[in-house]
This record gives structure tokens, sequence and C-alpha cells, in this order.
DNA sequence: CTCCGTTATTTCTGTCGTAGAAATAAGTCA
DNA sequence: TGACTTATTTCTACGACAGAAATAACGGAG
């Protein structure tokens, strides 16, 4: 009655339910090449913890003994997420699938460590209070499994993160090897995963996104920059230089904009909220923002249309560019900034066509229309596989 | 002592060895992630059967048993690569690193099935021959290991391949749904494997490239066209799209040529040896080779020049689109186009470097001189990696 | 030259995860 | 009500693995 770590098939066993599920033995047997046996015998713990739960579906007109559909017990325990910028911390409180139950954020009165760590502990706390949850919570694998406790804090930033734990460069808040998860703990108690934040939010999307049956896709991200994540293989892709925004300033239109690194027309300088703003400003001779110029390019104000028309193509050359060279056939859009596909879908549409052979397999393309809070459910998401990944089960 | 197919440790062990030979056990437990005790068991059947042989490292100062380390027995087999173009079948004869050790080509009559099989059969014949192997060999856990037989013939193709059998789109040929793995196994006697022809020249940088130890890198071959060839987490990336060439109508350079699909400026357009030949031809008023498109370029000739560079600035910004998409860190040129970076590299490397985010990790960029003949031989690590596939050896 | 320490490899043995086969279960349909 | 089908469980044997100990082959110090 010992509790040993999950061996590798229970714990591809685990995941498979909590993105496919409710699903069959028969079925998770075909998809994870185990035999009926193994099936029985591996679900058994989970089962027994009750982090599985068995449902009945009623299939009518089927012949043989019926199904007993495997699901998560998505209540099990709340996660939070934060996503962390120079400015605030952001702040949603999911179920076990990484679905939003409440959301809050908290500016930041500096840059200094524990003051942040301050900022960050309050909201976690708040958040946790707001979907009843207690901290200091516990793991997947002891306690009562009923929402009632955190099971861990994922936080997420521009920047790199080592091993989960460390953030070891982050430019927008100064840092530099700033062991924060540990910082976290300290004052949490309770478990803190540290990710990049495009690689979090790439993650949520590979667990819970429309694109999670697909083993490969891509995300890009619209907002205050371009962000770009991969996931090939069924793993989400990682190098040294995740962090430094590879997909940022990719050159997409000659004649467009400089951002500021000096680069003209590259992804972020056709497609980020700033630089939107600031040519439709020119354009009107004053400030206006990301709503209002969405809403005159939908009217068809000239100078709004023929901003978002030329990011629409921006985004469908890049688009081209990614479905061609990564060889993936989806693609998951998401940030602040995807309002621009009500106005220039269609536009971003057209121009991926223009660059793919039309034999090709056509791209889906996922909008993730939720916004900034798709960043900290990332977090969410890395905190839910790091609970999973530490998770013990009776022998 | 029956014979049983390899179990995954074993197939990942052959592969190591082949790859990394020669390696001490002990070197092959760190990176396979077994144990001394899995080595010798593991290892046992291949030495028994005599393709892995023992070498002496002679480690001078080093304390401790010395190791013995492993590596394959390149000569056990003689393979064949044939790659099939529209007008022509080029072989190559290889040893178990396809190594090339005679080469030779037959020109097409036609492109009726059978006479190109009587070609194929022809050409493989006067391989085999060449090198002293006998045709109607054996696999590799059959006869004996000496280089007197063919252990299989692979043959690569531009164009679509169902399971290595069977081409079910050839454009260049006209042909659909041909058998054609089995129509010339039943003429040769020996296994024949098929694939598309990026895919199998992926596959040979992959396992012999000077980019193998990379878990990730690209393939672009410059040629007749411009190919593109993908691997990351260690395996090749094939999806249903692969043959239709998704890298070779990349927009590169708005200010380019048209390509043959009306793209103007795109990889094949900038890159393409046709292309390349035709631009420097109207500068001159006559027809030019690509050979001495290359000599003008290098001995200063303005136009040839000016057609180099800007294909070098184009390659140049096709390898950031790719590093940057991909995440990948190395990048091998292949392909009988590639004297284009002698002349116009240090362009290509300055259009990547502009590409690309100083911090970045560089990207190495290996080029594969050997020109058409890696096509076959890319052929021919198909028809290795087919052979360790079928290897049974004594449990 | 002998002994000690180090590293590599082999041998022995037990453990663990797996699947095949049979049994059991739960439905539909005639 | 019985036959058939499909799902799941139980029982049992097998194979792959690693831990530990033994063996091997060096270099270096005394």
């Amino acid at each position: 009655m010992t509790q040993v770590e999950l061996g590798d098939s229970a714990r591809e066993l685990a995941r498979e339910v909590l993105i496919h599920g409710p699903i069959s033995r028969a079925d998770l047997g075909r998809r994870l090449g185990l035999s009926p046996a193994s099936l029985t015998r591996l679900s058994k713990p989970f089962l027994d913890r009750g982090l599985f739960v068995e449902t009945a579906e009623a299939v009518q007109g089927a012949t043989g003994r019926p199904a007993r559909p495997l699901d998560v017990r998505v209540d099990a325990r709340r996660f939070v997420g934060i996503k962390l910028t120079g400015e605030a911390a952001y702040g949603v409180l999911t179920d076990l699938r990484a679905t939003a139950l409440a959301q809050a954020s908290r500016e930041l009165d500096g840059h200094d460590v524990e003051r942040v760590v301050d900022v960050i502990a309050g909201l976690v706390a708040e958040l946790a209070d707001d979907g009843g949850a207690a901290l200091g919570g516990a793991g997947l694998d002891g306690g009562a499994l009923d929402g009632s406790a955190l099971g861990g804090v994922g936080l997420s930033i521009g920047g790199n993160v080592t091993d989960q734990r460390v953030v070891t460069r982050a430019p927008f808040l100064g840092w530099r090897d700033v062991p924060l998860a540990d910082l976290l703990e300290a004052r949490l108690g309770i478990p803190v995963d540290l990710e990049n934040d495009v690689t979090a939010l790439t993650t949520a999307e590979q667990w819970f996104g429309p694109a999670r049956a697909h083993d490969a896709f891509a995300v890009v991200t619209v907002g205050a920059g371009v962000g770009y994540g991969l996931v090939m293989h069924d793993r989400v892709v990682t190098t040294p230089d995740t962090g430094l925004g590879l997909g940022g300033h990719l050159p997409l239109d000659q004649n467009g904009p400089l951002c500021l690194d000096g680069h003209r027309g590259c992804s972020t300088a056709m497609l980020a909220i700033p630089s939107i703003c600031a040519q439709v400003g020119i354009a009107l001779g004053r400030e206006v923002g990301y709503d209002e110029v969405l809403e005159l390019a939908a009217a068809g104000h000239p100078a709004a249309r023929s901003v978002t028309d030329a990011a629409g193509r921006a985004l469908g050359r890049m688009m081209g560019y990614i479905a061609n060279l990564t060889m993936v056939d989806a693609i998951v859009l998401s940030g602040e900034g995807v309002g621009l596909w009500e106005v220039a879908g269609d536009t971003a549409l057209a121009a991926l066509a223009a660059d793919r052979d039309p034999e090709a397999t056509p791209v889906e393309v996922h909008v993730d229309a939720a916004g900034f809070s798709s960043w900290a459910r990332g977090a969410a998401a890395v905190a839910i596989q790091a609970s999973l990944a530490r998770l013990r089960l009776p022998a």
C-alpha cells in the first residue's frame, strides 16, 4: 500500500482521460496501445482515489456490453494561474481542465522581488477565497477531492525560466536568476511552477484547446507583441532560445511600419496592438485605442480599414510560412489582440491560401477569443500538468 | 533459439551504434538510459551475429578498466539507392553507413512502368556487379556478413509514397498508384523500399549527416526545384502533404523573378538552377549553364553577381524563417545546386543574421557538397533503415 | 613487482509491467 | 429465453529490466 509515482503508462492514461474524457477503456486501449487487462489494472488506482469517475454513456442501438467511460473529476482541486507582466499580475482560478472559474488582477508597485511576491501572494489568496478554496492545499494524492483546496499555482512570465523554478531572465521586470518558485512556495505553502508565458499558453492549447487532437500545431499570440509557440509530435517545442520571441520579428511586409528594433514590416510592426493603434492614430491625428480601431475598421473607416487589411495580409503570410515550414495543419490564434480576426480574418485566410499549394491539406485556424485571460489560463495549465507529474498513488 | 524481431531497446541500440559508433557500452548506457546489465544483454545477439564488432580504443592515461567500444560491421552488406527522376535513374552502391562505393545512372526510354522497372533492375545489377555483390541477397540476419550480398534497395522519387510500397503520385512520371516495390522485388529478388525523395534525403542526413547529433534540424535542397525536409524530436516530419514540396514556393523577394506557378520571388524562382540560369542568360543574351554562372559570379561578372547575390539573400531569408519558426539550430543544404554557397554563402549568412535575434543560438549551416548523388544516397539510407527494421536475431 | 583504486563489463537474481486467454458482465435482437 | 456481441475483469505466465555482486583490465604508487 505504499505510494509510488506513476509509471509511463499510468501517466499517459491520466493525460489521455484528462484531454479526451469521457472515454471508454476500449478506446483508451486503442489509443494507448495497451491491452484490456492493462487498462483495468492501470485505471483502478485512479478510480479508487476518486480522481477518475465512471460515466454512463447511453448509446442507443449498439450491441455488446455497454462501455463505462472514464472521466476526471474536474472539481477535485482548484488551480491558480498567474500571468506576470511588468505592470501587473493577472490571475485566474480554474478547475482540473483549466476552465476559468474566477479572475482578478493587481497592479505592481515596483519591480522589487519581495514586493512582487507580496502582490502575487495576495492575488492568489483572493482568487482562492473567491472559489472557496483553502490555501495550504495538498497534491492530488492526499486529502478530500472536493475542490476545497488548491492543487497548485502556475506562474508565467515573458522571458526565460529554468526547470520551472528560477526566472533566469525577465526583461520587463529587470530580473536575473530569481528563485521565484521557492519564494512563492514559502509564502503560499503550496507548489508553484513557473514557465515562459508563450510555452505556458501553448501547453494549455495542447491539453485543453480546440487543437488538442492534433499532434502538431502552432500558436500565434497577438498582444503588446507577437508570440509564437509550436507543438510537434505531441510535444511542446522548447529550446534555450525560448523566451526571446523568435516569431515576433519575421519579415512580412516590406512596405510596413517599423518596429522598435528597426525592422520594417516585421510581425510585431504589422500585428502588435501598439503598432496598429499608432498607425491609425497618425491618420486620425489623435490617439486611438485598439477596440476603437477595430470598430472603425468594421464600420469601413478608410484609414482603420487600410491598417487592419495590411495586418490581415501579414497574418495570413505569417500563417503561410508557419504551415509550410513546420508542416502543421492547425494554428491557434490567441492573446488580447485577436479581435483583429473579426475584421481581417477573411483577408488573412486569402493571403494564406495564396501562399499555399492548393492541393495541400487546409490549415485549420482556431481563434481563442478569451483575450488576456488566456495567458493566466496557460499558467494554470502548467500547474495542472505539474500536479499530475507529482502524483503518487498506491501500488 | 528462435529468431525474434528486435525490441524497442535493441532497435535503439542498433541505431545508436550505427550513428555514433564506435562507442562504449558505458556511453551507450548513458545515452539510452539503460543499465550496464541491459547493455550486455542487448548487445550480445548483435555481437554473436557479427553485426557489431568490438574495437580497442587506446585511451592513454585513463584509469579503470579500458572500454571495449562497439561499432557496426559497415561492410556486412551492400545497399543500393536509386533516385528516380522523369528522365533517368541515378544509383549509388553503399555500405551500412551509406558511404558511397560506386555510382552509375541510366536514362529512361519512356515512362511505361515495365520499361522503367527494366531500367532500374539493370542499374541495380550493374551497381551490385561493380561492388562484387550478388543479387538475391539476404537480410542482415542470414548468410555471411562479408559484403558479398545486397541487403536491399531503396528508391526515392519526387511525389507521394504510401507505406514505402506504392507510388501514389509521381507527377514527373505521370504515375498514380503504382506498386513499384512489389514489381521491383519480383525482378530483383531482394527487399525494395520506396520513399519520397526529400524524406529519404532527410533520413540520410538524420542518420549519417553532419547534423545527426541534433535532434532537430531542417534540410533545404536546391536543384531543379527547391525541397524542404524537417526533423523534430529526432523524428522526420512527414504528413499527407509530403511530396507536394511546400517549401518550394515560399515568398522570399517581392522583386524577384516569376516561377512557373506565377509566384514572384518565391524559393524556386530565387534559388532553383533553371531560374538562376535563365536570369543570367537574359543578361548575357545566350544560354548559360549553372557551373558557368557560378564561375562568372566568382569572377565578379556583374549580372551573374547580381543574380547570385539576390539568391544568397533569399536563401538567408529562407533560413531565417526556418530557424525562427521551427526553432531548429542546424540547417543542411543539399542537392546539385549547393554550388551557390561558394559564391553567395556569406551573403546568405548576413541575411540570416539580419532576420535573427542577435541573442539567439547561432544556426549551424552544413553544406552537403556531394551534389546529385545525395539523392541516391538518401534512397540507400531508406534501404538501410528498413533492413534494420526487418532484422530478427536469436532470442 | 605487488597492491590499491578506478572504471568497465558480466553474471545472478528478483521485480515489475505487460499481454494472452478465459471468465464474467451487460446489453440487443430474434 | 437464448444467442450473439462487445466490454471489462481475473488469472497466470512471460519478458525486459535493474540492483547488487563478481569479475576484469588497466594505471599508479610504493
